[in-house]
RNA sequence: GGAGGGGUUCCCGAGCGGUCAAAGGGGGCAGACUGUAAAUCUGUUGGCUCAGCCUUCGAAGGUUCGAAUCCUUCCCCCUCCA
């Protein structure tokens, strides 16, 4: 077994919080494999980068030797956790819950080993829970500890609602841990409130409390808000390379820092000579890239990455059309279709008014050559590339 | 149960009988520039058969030549009192 003082260093590397470690220390000199665990709110189905920072954090609990609880809050999922929302959210159905639970199994594992990870679900306990055990539970606590929680006091003084089924979230959180006799609990710093009350509720079993480990939350793409899929601000793991690649390029020069802290796997010395060197005037793009290629290689393997830099690089600095595209096929009736309702058929606009407005702004080319005359026709048997913008391609053809 | 405040376009938030597809900000998109899908600046941001028309301001009715704005009922949220 690793060393203890190794496998604290390795645990607390980008970690925000240890509590406590002197704890863990306890428990790790035990010598057995310790039972991490770790929750997932089964709402996004798609797993993005943001995730990963504490996925890989799991990863690395099992290369020392212990074992992971992935547990799909397939029971919470119904109540919706209320962490940093500053509104209810609405229930989900069962089908729901287990479709979604279903899409973060098949994805995790990319990232986790099979062997080491046991994949369970809240509802298997919670839903043997009586009408009194969740009465006992709920009285477990009280309304004014409840408040002391940021998002719950922040919307309960801006006049915000909270349904009171929210309260029971923190809870069954809890109780989850109660469960699955936790030795330690992961999250997001957001989830601190919910880990406090893992380790009271073991303590009123009699049970050890775990401790808990916060990871930071990684900021989306607009560098304020978390990551987040319903934000749209997100890096999904399933993206295509070219996706993932050139969202990782579009990261502020400042943001970009933060993306490497907390998802780059090179050594610390590495990191901090790349600062180094852009403090002396290199290009922050070149870091960028170097980051970008690590990430979608991690996904997607070296080759995906290496073709990803060679189409960003033909698109973007050399403004060239791309080899593959969407193909698409209208139909025409009479003398054939207006520009705008080919841009809005084909998908490259969202609307025929959308279209109008980017014609007028400029945003359009065919075949290389920027159009802005609204009453423009294709005929029957054209086939031409358009592009919107710098990112949307298609090869229409009319018939 | 009583009293009061409120629900506006993707989000926040102004508007309180016509000049309202609705100020301002955020976000998004496009253009310019560039070192990149960075930064910065500019434009744009309901839909359509687009110099016109249609739908939108919690829901449904009503008043009016005309309603996001007035009235009625209903739904939802918040505050204070009990």
């Amino acid at each position: 077994m690793t060393p203890i003082d190794r496998q604290i260093e390795i645990i607390r590397r980008g970690c925000d919080e240890l509590l406590r470690e002197a704890e863990l220390r306890e428990k790790l000199a035990a010598g057995r494999p310790l039972r991490i665990k770790a929750g997932f709110d089964p709402t996004a189905p798609d797993l993005h980068i943001g995730h990963t920072v504490l996925i890989n954090k799991l990863r690395q609990f099992q290369e020392l030797g212990h074992h992971v609880l992935f547990l799909i809050g397939d029971f919470t999922g119904m109540i919706g956790d209320p962490t940093g929302k500053n509104a209810t959210r609405p229930p989900l159905t069962r089908e729901e819950v287990a479709r979604n639970a279903q899409t973060y199994t098949e994805q995790v594992f990319r990232i986790l080993d099979r062997e080491r990870t046991e994949v369970v679900f809240n509802s298997t306990w919670m839903d043997r829970m009586t009408a009194v055990d969740m009465i006992r539970l709920a009285a477990s606590h009280t309304v004014a500890r409840m408040l002391e929680r940021d998002d719950f006091s922040k919307r309960y003084h801006g006049n915000q609602p909270i349904a009171i089924h929210e309260f029971l979230y923190p809870l069954v959180q809890g109780y989850d841990s109660v469960a699955l006799k936790a030795d330690v609990e992961l999250g997001g710093t957001d989830q601190k409130f919910n880990l406090l009350m893992g380790r009271e509720l073991q303590k009123h079993h009699g049970q050890a409390p775990q401790c808990i480990l916060t990871m930071p939350l990684l900021e989306g793409l607009d560098g304020v808000n978390k990551m987040s899929k319903s934000l749209g601000n997100y890096v999904g793991i399933q993206e295509p390379p070219n996706e993932i690649f050139g969202k990782l390029m579009s990261v502020s020069d400042e943001l970009m820092w933060r993306y490497i802290e907390l998802l780059s796997f090179e050594p610390l010395e590495t990191i901090r000579g790349w600062r180094d060197e852009v403090r002396a005037g290199r290009n922050p793009r070149d870091i960028k890239v170097a980051f970008a290629q690590e990430i979608v290689a991690r996904f997607h393997g070296a080759a995906a990455a290496a073709a990803a830099l060679t189409d960003f690089e033909a698109r973007f600095r050399r403004d060239e059309i791309p080899a593959d595209m969407p193909e698409v096929t209208l139909s025409a009736e009479g003398d054939g279709l207006s520009i705008a309702a080919v841009l809005k058929q084909a998908g490259l606009t969202a609307s025929t008014s959308d279209a109008l407005r980017m014609l007028a702004q400029g945003g359009v080319k065919m075949d290389g050559e920027k159009i802005g005359d609204k009453s423009l026709k294709l005929a029957r048997g054209a086939s031409v590339v358009l592009q919107v913008g710098k990112r949307k391609y298609a090869r229409v053809t009319v018939s």
